[in-house]
DNA sequence: CGCGCGATTGACGCCCGTCAACTGGGGTGG
DNA sequence: CCACCCCAGTTGACGGGCGTCAATCGCGCG
């Protein structure tokens, strides 16, 4: 009850699903959520559970990842704060289609689907947000469905580092941009379709010519745009 | 004018995005749809063409195709009759990220995005339902983005057929059931992130086997558990 | 301090993309 | 109505990108 009320309700205005509803509305939206904390490790949902909640994530961040019934996996998606998780599956109805996993000590917002589908009732505002949001989602992932269909893998590995450092970046000392929760090799193997042998391999190569510096868990990118030249085929002048 | 009296707002109501509407808002909604006629190979929409209008397709079918920079094409999906068009692209702004064309000739109907808001504010019915549609297709986009990454060509074939088998499938003369449009071997490598030749020397290897019957822009599933079989890895009991 | 997991790196091989040549059916224009 | 031609499809040969197997290292947490 009090940790609800350390939420600033402004902080809530910039979430992508509440956007456009006025202050007083605002307060009525997070007084009808749960807060939760999570330990790195926990799962907010999991893969086949019934989607009964949609969540807000405050702090920390969070992997979404699918399984396949042979434990292959794949990475849908990294959370930042104040992104939803778990929209697509109460909107859809249906069950989560992934696993949703703190990579950090989380905090996170809950409304259960029946106070979901209220709340866009009282603020159809909430629903046409919801529609925005869900349907650049789709043109994210089909643009991901024709990098890994029609590119190599190097081009692919760049691609998802440069996201992840404009997404998810954080000024480093040296100048970089650091990735700013623990990921592994074998993550970004998952987001991009290979192994992670290639992933260490190709990013071993990077390091050699100060694009990136690696670390355990975390990847800093140096040289933004020598990287885009990777991703995105231009004549490197080298 | 003569040919949208011609649509049944009864059939309108089997469509997703006016599921639930009663009948007399149906009308309503297609007496503000534009009817138009499209001939094989025209473009319903281009890609990067700003997204102003959502279609329904009537009749017909439909390929949605991304094309790269450098001319590589991605097939997203085919749009069978009664399903929309754009909705993505409408609902989300800014432009169409594929061109939709005809395979067969078509008729659609047109609706102008302003038209779509002010129905989607008069009927918030349909908002809810177009986000419903969003997210399964989102759903639907991310398992295939997982088939990609992680199946090898057979299997990733194998599906592709199945669900073009079981969704825009006619029963065939010799029992078997034939895929209702014109399908190319290159269309089927664009769904599936290969190329034309593998497709070929796949369906000609099925066909040895009994399991498919192929011919010019047609292709017949004969047994679709032994398709199955392959698309799911399951014993072969040869 | 020691164990474990993330990371690195080498060797090997094969799936499948690429290049190339050929075939045949059907639509079109004369 | 026929003949041409183009486009879809087939099939073989070749090779390389990258997946797979295996061994080792070393940071960091317990």
């Amino acid at each position: 009850m009090p940790m609800r009320h350390a939420i600033d309700p402004a902080m809530l205005g910039g979430v992508a699903l509440f956007q456009g509803l006025p202050p007083e509305n605002l307060k009525a939206v997070i007084e009808r959520a749960d807060w939760r904390r999570l330990h790195k490790g926990d799962a907010v949902f999991r893969q086949s559970d019934p989607a009964d909640t949609m969540f807000v994530l405050v702090t920390g961040h969070v992997k979404v990842h699918q399984a396949t019934a042979d434990g292959q996996q794949v990475v849908i998606r990294f959370i930042n704060p104040w992104e939803m998780m778990g929209c697509v599956a109460v909107c859809g109805g249906g069950s989560y289609p992934g696993t949703a996993e703190a990579v950090e000590d989380c905090g996170v917002l809950a409304w259960p689907r029946g106070t979901l589908d209220q709340l866009m009732d009282r603020f159809p505002r909430i629903a046409r947000n919801a529609l925005s949001t869900v349907s650049h989602r789709l043109q994210d992932t089909q643009q991901q469905l024709r990098e890994v269909a029609t590119e190599r893998v190097e081009r692919r590995i760049a691609h998802a580092l440069m996201r992840l450092a404009e997404l998810s970046g954080r000024r480093g000392a040296d100048g970089g941009t650091e990735i700013a929760f623990p990921i592994t090799r074998k993550d970004i193997a998952d987001m991009t379709g290979t192994t992670l042998h290639t992933v260490s391999r190709t990013l071993s190569g990077w390091e050699a010519q100060g694009l990136v510096a690696n670390a355990r868990q975390r990847i800093t990118v140096l040289q933004p745009d020598a990287l885009g030249a990777i991703a995105d085929d231009w004549p490197t002048a080298s």
